[in-house]
DNA sequence: CGGTGTCTTGAATACCATCAAGTCTTGTGG
DNA sequence: CCACAAGACTTGATGGTATTCAAGACACCG
């Protein structure tokens, strides 16, 4: 696999000047805003910013490998992404889909090894901190601590989920269940239009196969079902959830 | 059901000592034995020794449930436990069996409710330190801060091991790996004896099937296939790895 | 224009669940 | 101590869900 990767700091300075963190969707919950509003009291007694970087990568491009080594921690700016394990016979599983404003995870902010690949779903602008820069600050602010602890929670309570998703529901409910979860996600950062709820999808059959542990054949028969039930659509890389009450009632079989 | 809490410290008292820390099989590994030896600053300056109590718990009862409010830490001492997610429906998803000297989850650090419940497999003996309290000193000491930061990682990398074996293997692959797992923790602890591989398995297949995501019937199959070829054999609740390389490759077939 | 990626559909198959019956063990109360 | 009930495990028969295999339609891109 063709797998170069995409820090192309040189190349974003010459194009159109990106949006600011304040048109971030994210922006309200974004530890990211935090961190860089956040000055904090270097060694020797001076008030310093926290170091950063902006990088961009094209959709499908890998944006760091399982046993790469950084000493710097992403967080998404802009785009969809997933970080994905990969199985020797070529077989994939999304453990997270990663929105504008998620660190890629926290515990990345105490080792250097993604441990999994992270891949750019579509093109992706995203920002790296140094970790220890970064972590001396969130723990140093109670306030900062807060917001990490709270999107540490919110990641182990979708792990476990997914777990459980996994384990003991069918194809209908984990597909459904993906799906809602992401409505979620995307509403707390207006990126779901009211009503009905319509919104921009950028995932492929296949990142659903492999968030769900399914094939994309049967990710196929499973959505077609659900179109010709009335319950979705989807067009234009844009999903409209057409019956919310009877689309919840799959997802909670159970 | 029938779920009374097991918090019974007084009885506790009556009953012959409880071995020492010090023969905690996870004595080095433990964040308990550390958080007990630590001393830290109270708000008026003095030191201060952390809050602990003790309690213990037959096999069978749940310790705490899913919606319960605490605003204490439990750490294990002493036998097995799970943290399982229940679904409507009666099924179960164990997330996690729980070994001595296992924070029963980081998260605890942060969340009074646990979002899952925590049930006895074997009798069990554990400790409780007042969150607010574990919290400050872990995070005020750098080394129990590394300590802390590893378990999480551990914590979270187990997470992610599991969403991939359901997501992406066979049932073989599932028992196996479930296995070869514990052996891993078990040896850390020292709770596993030489060569062939032995030790204390407490687990029924209800439980194996809790955590894989399938069926007791199914699970029971695979076993018998396993002592049938000569991998395993399992009686008196112990489990001897007879053919571990034969054993390994059924884990790691992709 | 061929090539690649995406999606759809049908047929055959594999894997695991469900159902059912029976054994054996463990615990409990009379 | 025995009788009985409940839990744990096994085994076989049957069925359903999802996979695999295969072929074709369609869009997009260099």
């Amino acid at each position: 696999m063709h797998a170069q990767l995409a820090v192309k700091t040189i190349q974003d300075a010459l194009r159109p000047a990106p949006p600011t963190c304040g048109q971030c969707p994210a922006y309200d919950l974004n530890l990211c805003r935090a961190a860089s509003e956040a000055v904090w009291a270097s060694p020797n007694g001076t008030p310093l910013k926290i170091q950063q970087a902006e990088h961009s990568a094209p959709a499908r491009r890998t944006i760091c490998r399982e046993q790469d080594l950084h000493d710097t921690v992403p967080i998404i700016c802009n785009g969809w992404a997933a970080s994905i394990i990969m199985l020797s016979d070529g077989s994939r599983q999304i453990l997270s889909f990663l929105l504008p404003g998620d660190i890629v995870s926290t515990a990345l902010l105490f080792e250097p090894r993604p441990h999994c690949l992270l891949e750019a779903i579509t093109d992706v602008r995203y920002r790296t901190f140094r970790r220890t820069e970064l972590r001396e600050i969130l723990f140093s602010n109670p306030e900062l601590l807060d917001r990490l602890s709270r999107s540490w929670i919110e990641e182990k309570a979708r792990d476990d989920q997914l777990i459980v998703d996994l384990g003991r529901r069918t194809a209908d409910e984990r597909i459904a269940r993906l799906i809602l979860g992401l409505v979620e996600r995307l509403t707390k950062r207006e990126m779901v239009h009211g009503d009905p709820l319509e919104f921009e999808f950028p995932l492929r059959q296949h990142h659903i196969a492999d968030a769900t542990g399914l094939t994309p054949v049967h990710v196929s028969k499973v959505l077609s079902e659900f179109r010709r039930s009335g319950l979705i659509k989807i067009s234009e890389r844009s999903l409209t959830i057409l019956d919310p009450i009877g689309f919840r009632r799959i997802a909670n079989m159970r």
